[in-house]
DNA sequence: CAAAAATGTAATATATACTTGACATTTTAT
DNA sequence: ATAAAATGTCAAGTATATATTACATTTTTG
C-alpha cells in the first residue's frame, strides 16, 4: 500500500516500462514493482539509480511519499 | 568506505551525538554510525526519517555521496 | 477479436540492513 | 591528568530487500 504514484508518473514521461527501467539500473522487473506498489522500501542507492535514469531528484520522487510507516 | 561528510557536518551542525541523532529516530547508535561511515546502505525511509530530525533534504544529504559502488 | 506486451503477485532462496551487547579508542570536559 | 562522553568496531541474531522462476490478469496493439 501506499504507492509511489510520482516513480509511475516520471517513468511513464520517459515512456519506459517497468521492465525497461529495471534493465537500464540493473535490477528486477519485480523490484521496480515492488517499489511502486509500496511494498519494498528501498535502499538509498537504488533510489539514486533510478532517480538518475528518470533524470529527477530524490526529492522529486522519493520525499513524502512514504512517510511514516515503519522507521 | 566512501563516508557521508554532509550527514556528519548537519548532525554537527545540530550538535547532536550520533546517540542523540539515532534516538531521535528510533534507531541504533551503531546504524547511524555506519551510515556516516558508509558500511551501510540505508533504507530510504530511514534517509527520510533523518533528514526531517535535521531539517535537511534527501537531496542535500543522500544525493550523489554514495554514488556508483554497488547497485 | 486475437496476440503481444505490461503488470500484479506468489514461493523459495540469498544478501544485507539493522539490533543487541560489549569493549576499545578517541575526544571533550573538569 | 583524570573522568566522562563520543565514536569505532566486532560477533551473533533477526528482519527484510532483492533475485529467480513462474503464472495469472490487465492493457495495448494489430
Amino acid at each position: 500500500m501506499n504507492k509511489n504514484l510520482k516513480l509511475k508518473s516520471a517513468r511513464a514521461a520517459k515512456d519506459m516500462s517497468q521492465k525497461d527501467l529495471a534493465e537500464a539500473i540493473g535490477v528486477t522487473r519485480q523490484t521496480i514493482n515492488a517499489i511502486e506498489n509500496g511494498d519494498y522500501n528501498p535502499s538509498i542507492k537504488l533510489c539514486i539509480s533510478i532517480c538518475k535514469v528518470l533524470d529527477k531528484s530524490l526529492n522529486d520522487i522519493f520525499w513524502e511519499d512514504d512517510n511514516d510507516e515503519n522507521r
